[in-house]
RNA sequence: GGGCUCGUAGUCUAGCUCGGUUAUGACGUCGCCUUUACAUGGCGAAGAUCCGGUGUUCAAAUCACCGCGGGCCCA
C-alpha cells in the first residue's frame, strides 16, 4: 500500500499555503452571536526593532486561548491592535533623525513619528500573520487613529462631567536651560565634583547642636523635616523634638526613617522640595506641605529671601558664605556625587512642582479589590501583584504628559479668565492646533482661548481597549453581547499599570468589570536568564527563526517550554530541536496513511489498552486547556504520541495491521484504531500547532478545516493503564535481547510472555517474532 | 534602597497542598546500531550537596524561620 503522505518530513514553507487558504475561506471572520468569547487582546507596542521574542511567544499562546475557546463550541471574537501612543516612539523617532522633539515643528514631529510607527507596525503584523494568529487582522485598529483617540477622549469627556479628574501640582523632572518637564527615560547620571556642607542645625527645646550634612544648602528655605534612621543610637532621643534651620529659623521635627544611611553625612539628613527623587518619595510618604522653592525659570523663588531670582548654584555658593559668616558651618567636603543631568541639554535636572491633570483612584480602591477577588486569574499567583499594587497606591493617577505623540488632552483656556473650556465628545480634537469649538468663555464671555497643549498619559488610551473592542457607546447591541469580556490576556510586567488602569477606568465608566479572566504570563529572558535587550546584544530576532523553524515549532515549543506564569529563557537551539516532535507526528501520519480510513473493527486488547490511554491523555489535555495552560497538554500529547502511541502501540498493532496471521476483523480493529488515535491526537494538538494538524487532517480525514472540530470527549473505556509499563518493560527487554545476540529485529527468539500480559499474546508473539511457548 | 515573586541535572519540568521507595519525564551531551513509517530514527550511559543554613520530626525536595541568588515593578 502507497502511504498518502509521499514527503519524509514536515515542510514548514507549507504553512503559508495554508494561511492563505483559511484567509480565503474566511475561517477566523467573527460574526456576533449570542456566545461570544471575547479576547481583550493586548495592542502591542511598536518600540523598536527587532520585536522581543518572549512578546511574539505571548501572541502565539494567546492565538491558542483563541483557538481552543473556538474548538470548546464558543463564538470566539479575537480582535488585533496596535498601540501607538506614548515616548518610546519619540525617542526612537528622535534618535533615528538626529532631532529634538521640542525644536522642529509639532506637526511634522507627529508625522516622523507615524512613519517610524508604520515600519515598526507592519512587522509585528507580519510576525502575527505567520505564527498563525486566528484574529480578526481585517479590522485591526491603531490607538493613534482619529477613531480611537476621538474615543479615549469621549472617555475623558464622560470622566470629566463626573467630577472624578481635577487639577494638582505635582513634582516634575525639569530642564530649565530647554524649558520642558523630561522624562525618567531623558536623564542621564554622572559622577560630578561639589561640596557636602556640613550645617549646625539647634534642637528647640536644649539648644544641642546637630549637625547635618547636605550638597544642597539653597534648599534650607525648602527643608521640612530632618531625618534619622531609626536603628542611629546618637540620634534616639531626639526623635520626635524640633529643630531650629539655621539661616531661616524655620522649626521642623526629627523623623526616624529607613532611607536615612547612618554612614552618610552625620546621619541626620534634610528632607526639602526637592532635592532629589527621594526627598519626593519621602514628602509623599510623610505628607509634608511642599515648599517651590526653584521656579520654571530655574531661579530661586521669593520663599528664597534674599536669594531670590539667583540660579541654584549661584545662590549655593552665597548660601556657604552666609552659613559661614553666621559660624553655622562645621566643615565642608569635596565629594564627588551622582547627579541626574538632562540627556539633552548636559544641565543638572530640578525637581520643581507643577500642575497636572489628575484622575481620582483612591477612593476607588476597595472598589477595586472587590472586582480583583471576582477576577479569575491564571495562574492564580498573579492576582497577588494586583492586590499589593492596590495596597501601595498613596496618589491619584497623573494622566497628563508634556509630549507630543499622544491623545490630546481636550481642553481649551480663556485667555481672560483661564476658564478651562471642555467640548462634547463626537470629534477628534487637538486643542493645540484646532480653533476652540465654543465662541464665548462661559464665566466671562471672553472670546480668545488658548488650546491645551499637553496629551495623555498612554494607559489613558489602552485602558478603555475592552470598551473599544466591544463598540462602547457605538453599537448597543453589540456591547451587550460582547462585553464585560471573557478574558484579558497580557504579561505580568503591566499588571500595575495596564490591567489596574483597565479595572478602574472600565468601571467608572460602566459600573462593571472588563473581564471575568485575567491570564498572565512571564517575561522572556535570555538563555542564561537575564533580561533581553538591544544594548547587552542578547535580543533574539524572531524573523529569522519563525522562517526557519516554522510557526507550528514556535508555537510548540513556547507550549511546551513555558511554564504557565513563569519567567521563561529563549533559546534558538532549543526551539530548533523542538521540530523533532513535529517530525515524528509527520512520520507517524505518513505510516498510517497507508492504511484506509474504516469505521469500525474487531478490537483486541491492546487495543482496548490504548484507547484507554488515549481516554486519560484527553482528560489531562482538556483540563489543562481549562486553565489555558498549554504547558499540560503539549508535553502530555508528546509523552502519549512518541512513548505509548509510536514506540509502543504501532510496534504491537504493526503486524495485525497488515494482516499477517490475523483475520480481517482483527485487521480491521488494528487499522480502526489507529486512525482514531491518530485522529484524536490530531484534535487535541490543534490548539498549539494550528498548521501541521491542519495539513495532515485535510490529508487523512477530512476536506474540511480541524479548526471547526470539537476537543475530543473522554469515552470512560475501562481504565488498562496499569499494563502500559508492563507492556513496555517486556518489549525493551525483547528489543535489547535482540540487539545482544545481534539478531534482527525481525528474526525469531525464544522469549515467553509472561502471564500478566497473557491477554496481549497474540499481538505480542506476531510483533516480536517469538517462538510459541 | 523598597515591595512582590520565583529557586529541583547545562535547560525545561513532575513530585511540594496532605513529610515516608532508588527524586519523574523531556531537550541537550556522550557511546553503540542502517533495523522497523521515521538516522528528523532506535538502544544505552553519564549528569541533581532538590539555592545555603538552622529548626521541627523516627523521617524533610516537601513544614517553619533566617540568609543568598534571579526576575519584575517602584524609587
Amino acid at each position: 500500500m502507497e502511504p498518502k503522505i509521499a514527503e519524509k518530513a514536515w515542510d514548514p514553507k507549507l504553512e503559508n499555503t495554508i494561511l492563505k487558504k483559511w484567509e480565503e475561506e474566511k475561517l477566523y471572520d467573527f460574526q456576533l452571536s449570542d456566545n461570544n468569547y471575547t479576547i481583550d487582546t493586548p495592542p502591542p507596542y511598536p518600540s523598536g526593532r527587532p520585536w522581543h521574542i518572549g512578546a511574539a511567544s505571548h501572541y502565539a499562546q494567546i492565538d491558542m486561548i483563541a483557538r481552543t475557546a473556538r474548538m470548546s463550541g464558543k463564538n470566539v471574537y479575537f480582535p488585533i491592535g496596535i498601540d501607538r501612543n506614548g515616548l518610546p516612539v519619540e525617542l526612537y523617532t528622535e534618535k533615528k533623525h538626529g532631532i529634538r522633539m521640542r525644536e522642529i515643528e509639532r506637526g511634522e514631529f507627529l508625522e516622523l513619528c507615524k512613519n517610524a510607527l508604520d515600519d515598526l507596525e507592519a512587522e509585528m503584523i507580519q510576525i502575527m500573520k505567520s505564527l498563525g494568529l486566528s484574529g480578526d487582522f481585517k479590522n485591526y485598529y491603531r490607538t493613534d487613529s482619529e477613531d480611537y483617540r476621538k474615543f479615549t477622549q469621549e472617555t475623558f469627556i464622560d470622566l470629566w462631567k463626573k467630577g472624578v479628574i481635577y487639577l494638582a501640582t505635582r513634582p516634575n523632572n525639569y530642564d530649565w536651560v530647554s524649558g520642558t518637564t523630561i522624562a525618567d527615560a531623558e536623564i542621564v547620571y554622572e559622577e560630578i565634583p561639589t561640596k557636602l556642607v556640613y550645617m549646625k542645625f539647634i534642637t528647640k527645646e536644649t539648644k544641642k547642636e546637630i549637625i547635618i550634612a547636605s550638597t544642597r544648602p539653597e534648599l534650607l528655605c525648602a527643608c521640612k523635616t530632618v531625618i534619622v534612621n531609626p536603628n542611629d543610637e546618637r540620634y534616639s532621643d531626639l526623635i520626635g523634638k524640633e529643630l531650629i534651620v539655621p539661616l531661616t529659623n524655620n522649626e521642623v521635627k526629627i523623623t526616624p526613617h529607613h532611607s536615612a544611611k547612618i554612614e552618610f553625612g552625620s546621619g541626620a539628613v534634610m528632607v526639602c522640595s526637592y532635592g532629589d527623587q527621594n526627598d519626593v518619595a519621602l514628602f509623599r510618604e510623610l505628607q509634608l506641605g511642599e515648599v517651590i522653592a526653584i521656579g520654571l525659570d530655574g531661579r530661586m523663588t521669593e520663599v528664597a529671601g534674599e536669594y531670590q531670582g539667583l540660579k541654584p548654584k549661584q545662590a549655593r555658593t552665597k548660601i556657604i558664605e552666609d552659613l559661614k559668616n553666621a559660624n553655622l558651618v562645621e566643615k565642608i567636603e569635596d565629594i564627588s556625587h551622582r547627579t541626574p543631568l538632562s540627556e539633552r541639554s548636559k544641565t543638572p535636572i530640578e525637581i520643581v512642582p507643577m500642575e497636572e491633570y489628575y484622575l481620582k483612584q483612591k477612593d476607588s480602591l476597595e472598589k477595586m479589590k472587590k472586582l480583583g477577588e471576582e477576577i479569575e486569574f491564571y495562574p492564580n499567583m498573579h492576582k497577588q501583584i494586583l492586590m499589593n499594587w492596590l495596597e501601595s497606591i498613596s496618589i491619584d493617577w497623573p494622566i497628563s504628559r508634556r509630549r507630543f505623540y499622544g491623545t490630546e488632552i481636550p481642553i481649551w483656556y480663556c485667555n481672560e479668565c483661564s476658564e478651562p473650556f471642555v467640548p462634547e465628545s463626537g470629534e477628534y480634537y487637538r486643542p493645540w492646533k484646532d480653533k476652540c469649538p465654543t465662541e464665548k468663555c462661559e464665566k466671562c464671555g471672553n472670546t480668545e482661548f488658548t488650546g491645551e497643549e499637553r496629551t495623555f498619559d498612554t494607559w489613558m488610551d489602552s485602558s478603555v481597549s475592552p470598551l473599544f473592542v466591544t463598540k462602547f457607546n457605538r453599537d448597543e447591541e453589540f456591547f451587550k453581547k460582547t462585553y464585560p469580556t471573557a478574558i484579558r490576556p497580557q504579561a505580568k510586567d503591566i499588571v500595575r499599570t495596564w490591567l489596574y488602569y483597565t479595572l478602574l477606568r472600565c468601571e467608572k465608566l460602566t459600573g462593571q468589570k472588563p473581564w471575568s479572566e485575567a491570564w498572565v504570563m512571564g517575561y522572556g529572558l535570555d538563555e542564561k536568564g537575564m533580561k533581553m535587550s538591544k544594548s547587552k546584544g542578547n535580543a533574539i530576532d524572531p524573523i529569522p527563526v519563525i522562517e526557519k523553524s516554522g510557526a507550528d515549532t514556535f508555537r510548540f515549543w513556547s507550549a511546551s517550554e513555558i511554564n504557565q506564569g513563569y519567567d521563561f529563557r529563549c533559546s534558538e537551539q532549543k526551539i530548533e530541536s523542538t521540530r523533532k516532535f513535529l517530525s515524528k507526528l509527520w512520520n507517524v501520519s505518513r505510516f498510517l496513511s497507508s492504511f484506509p480510513v474504516i469505521k469500525s473493527g474487531q478490537l483486541s486488547e491492546s487495543d482496548k489498552w490504548i484507547l484507554s490511554e488515549l481516554d486519560k491523555l484527553i482528560s489531562i489535555c482538556k483540563e489543562g486547556y481549562s486553565k489555558y495552560n498549554f504547558f499540560i497538554p503539549s508535553t502530555a500529547i508528546r509523552e502519549f504520541t512518541w512513548n505509548i502511541f509510536a514506540a509502543q502501540y504501532i510496534e504491537i498493532a504493526k503486524a495485525r495491521a497488515y494482516g499477517i496471521g490475523f483475520t480481517d476483523e482483527e485487521r480491521d480493529g488494528a487499522i480502526f484504531t489507529l486512525h482514531k488515535v491518530l485522529s484524536t491526537i490530531l484534535k487535541l494538538l490543534a490548539p498549539i500547532t494550528p498548521f501541521i494538524t491542519e495539513h495532515l487532517w485535510q490529508t487523512l480525514y477530512s476536506q474540511d478545516s480541524i479548526h471547526k472540530e470539537s476537543l475530543p470527549d473522554i469515552e470512560n473505556v475501562e481504565d488498562m493503564s496499569e499494563m502500559t509499563q508492563l507492556l513496555s518493560e517486556f518489549n525493551s527487554k525483547v528489543w535489547n535481547e535482540k540487539k545482544q545476540k545481534e539478531l534482527s529485529l525481525k528474526d525469531s527468539i525464544k522469549i515467553d510472555v509472561p502471564e500478566t500480559l497473557n491477554q496481549f499474546k497474540k499481538d505480542l508473539i506476531a510483533m516480536h517474532n517469538l517462538e510459541s511457548n
